[in-house]
RNA sequence: GCGCCCGUAGCUCAGCAGGAUAGAGCAGCGGUUUCCUAAACCGCAGGUCGCCCGUUCGAGUCGGGCCGGGCGCACCA
């Protein structure tokens, strides 16, 4: 909605700045005046244009401002400072048009190019902790927002099934445990198969550290997982299936949904690297070092990467990294590589929405067409900063400046635990620490499910205590743990997101139970409440959809000039600004914006609902009674909007 | 050594295309419920934006240098 006023305010503003001083400004950018009283929009142009037209801001101003006066929607523009423009609107138009935005919201144009999103790729082999959960939401809410804003997003779930981490767990059942094939599969069939494997995890460590020679067994399992075709590879095909799983059925309970599970099984299988490396060595995009520290190693130079210049991509044995597999994952990614993955239908979701899955093996008919896209963003932890550049480098040697370009690392910051919650874990930390790496060589960390089940357990007590305290009807036992649910996701999804990607979070049990303050549960209860005045007008006998008609036509302008208007004034205001902040987040792929910005829109509605004076129910005229509900409508649906683009349930009652 | 991230109120953090008097939550103190549900609202208190230099009409924001903390620079993934 704003941006729609920026683009008309900034044409106008170009053709003032070309007519008065055959000016030719690029573009205006708006800001926002500290203060309401100064005004709605402000422009900066002048202090730009005083520098290249070597005249004062202040007169450049008053020209500008005197040009915008007679802009279509604005009541008046005035100079303020030293050269700002600061722009009134047209309360009562603008509001109109604010509220037939939030009532009928026309999907964003569509943006074209296929986009990928990969994340969550958590290595199946165990349980998924709260750092995934920060890897996941962030992904998810990102893709949503890019949804949202008119791109066409698949959602892609790595799967290192073929990894050290799997061998790790193969071989804590083979020697560890001492588990056969069917023994575990009859684990793997139980509940709670990915906690059994965390603990394995853990111990697999101290079987290393035990005995250094035994990390040959690792050695040699990882071999024959790669190779294929061997009972190993089969346990571990079926621990990894299983795990992933798991992990689905974890995200799930967020909310969170793939398109797509990339095995790196199938990118081996199906010879991705062999065709990747045949291109790569064609560009002589990596060349074989014949001496030196890297002899008979394959070899992408990285520039400016300080004194290790390159990235080995082939070992001296004939290997592949990692790196060298991404590098094949991305190009396919990008559409560059000319092989595709053969696929089937994972699973089925609730509301029919497929998830597919690569294999090698027959492939099924109907698959969408994946790896095509125009972007692609990886979100992965910052720690993977390196090779991810790497990836991109190596897309870059290829001559795909364009895919290099549109190769993204969404990278965020690990999630630490507080001393209080290590200690609760039955962790000994010392005074001077202030924060716990987690780790899952050491089985430390806060598992997802256990903190999920954490929250809706809290959520369930706040909820029991308030029904209990009701009078009348109580709500049944299912209800309240639905909400209970509802409640605990939005605190969760929006605790991980409201910290900028590249803070470390430390993660403390008690602060991601708070349901107060600047929380998922606030929002929530803002658009709770605004429902239920609805809910109530209807049951009193009012229609809201009359109501709201009514109040269109009264005289809007004469009401948000008074003091009750100013505070609705600013709501709307926010609410118009949506579509700016979701941009923003997509621009600086800085999804807390979105969710700060959510929460700052609930706080402008709990600050103006709660007054007494400013009641619906009781409103003094029919008429205020019309505009008030008018306010409670627009704000109920576009949070409705907003919430959902978080993956922020709303509960029916809180 | 080189590269990246972080340093803003007692605590946790916003402030990311430089802009007006630096904001929020928590904690603290004081208020608000015969009023659409208090997971709320109102008020008070709390800041040399790590330090120095520079660019600019203007710097928490950009550049350089320093200090403190974290991470990365594997023939690991």
């Amino acid at each position: 909605m704003i941006l729609h006023v920026h683009s008309q305010l900034g044409e106008a503003v170009r053709a003032a700045a070309r007519a008065a001083f055959a000016a030719e400004l690029a573009t205006v950018s708006f800001q926002y005046p500290p203060r309401a009283e100064l005004g709605d929009l402000a422009l900066t142009a002048p202090f730009d244009l005083a520098k290249t037209l070597r005249r004062k801001p202040r007169e450049i101003a008053e020209r500008l401002a005197a040009e915008l006066s007679r802009a279509p929607g604005v009541r008046k523009a005035e100079v303020a400072g030293g050269g700002y423009v600061n722009v009134f609107l047209d309360r009562a138009p603008f509001a109109r048009g604010v509220y037939d935005w939030v009532a009928d919201p026309a999907p964003a144009a569509r943006v074209p190019g296929q986009v990928i999103v990969e994340h969550t790729s958590i290595n199946p082999n165990k349980a998924a902790h709260v750092g995934h959960l920060r890897n996941a939401i962030l992904g998810d809410t990102f893709v949503s927002i890019l949804r949202h804003r008119g791109r066409d997003v698949g959602v892609q779930n790595y799967i290192d099934d073929t990894g050290v981490q799997v061998a790790d767990v193969v071989v804590g059942f083979r020697h560890v445990a001492g588990k056969s094939y069917d023994e575990v599969a009859e684990l793997a069939g139980g509940a709670r198969f990915d906690y059994y494997c965390w603990d394995l995890y853990a111990q697999v460590g101290e079987f290393y550290a035990a005995d250094p020679a035994r990390k040959k067994l690792q050695a040699e399992t990882l071999h024959a997982i790669e190779e294929g075709g061997n009972e190993t590879a089969r346990l571990a095909e079926l621990v990894a299936a299983r795990i992933v799983e798991c992990h689905l059925a974890t995200m799930e309970r967020l909310g969170i949904r793939y398109d797509l599970l990339a095995h790196e099984r199938d990118i081996l299988r199906l010879h991705f690297w062999d065709r990747a490396f045949e291109l790569l060595e064609k560009a002589q995009a990596i060349r074989r070092e014949t001496e030196g520290k890297n002899a008979g190693c394959w070899v992408l130079t990285m520039e400016s990467e300080g004194a290790d210049e390159d990235k080995i991509i082939v070992r001296s044995n004939g290997t592949v990294t990692y790196t060298g597999k991404d590098i094949a994952y991305q190009l396919w990614k990008m559409g560059h590589l000319d092989r595709d993955f053969r696929y089937r239908r994972q699973k089925r979701y609730d509301d029919g929405h497929v998830l597919w899955t690569t294999t090698s093996g027959e492939g099924e008919d109907g698959a969408p067409r994946f790896g095509h896209a125009r972007e692609v963003y990886n979100v992965i932890d910052v720690g993977q900063s390196y090779p991810q550049r790497v990836v991109k480098a190596g897309v870059a040697a290829l001559g795909h400046e364009e895919a290099a370009e549109g190769s993204h690392h969404l990278a965020y910051e690990k999630v630490v635990l507080s001393p209080a919650t290590a200690r609760a874990m039955g962790y000994a930390v010392s005074e001077e620490e202030t924060a716990v790496k987690v780790s899952g060589r050491k089985g430390l960390g806060v598992k997802a499910d256990d903190l999920v089940d954490a929250l809706v357990t809290k959520a369930r007590a706040e909820i029991d205590v308030r029904e209990d305290a009701r009078e009348g009807e109580r709500r049944a036992a299912d209800e309240r743990g639905r909400a209970a649910r509802e409640i605990s996701m939005g605190a969760l999804r929006y605790f991980l997101l409201k910290f900028g990607r590249t803070k470390i979070i430390t993660f403390d049990m008690e602060e991601a139970l708070a349901f107060t303050g600047e929380t998922g549960p606030y929002i929530q209860n803002g658009v709770v409440r605004a429902r239920n005045i609805r809910a109530k007008l209807e049951d009193e006998g009012h229609r809201v959809p009359d109501l709201v008609a009514r109040a269109r036509a009264l005289d809007l302008g004469a009401w948000l000039a008074g003091e009750e208007g100013d505070e609705v004034w600013s709501l709307f205001m926010l609410m118009a600004r949506s579509d700016e902040a979701a941009e923003q987040a997509l621009r600086a792929e800085e999804v807390a914006l979105l969710a700060k910005h959510a929460f700052a829109v609930a706080q402008a509605f709990h600050s103006y609902y709660q007054k007494p004076r400013y009641s619906v129910l009781h409103a003094e005229t029919e008429e205020l009674r019309a505009l008030r509900t008018l306010v409670v409508d627009a704000f109920v649906r576009h949070m409705e909007v907003l919430t959902r683009v978080l993956g922020i349930p709303i509960p029916e009652r809180m």
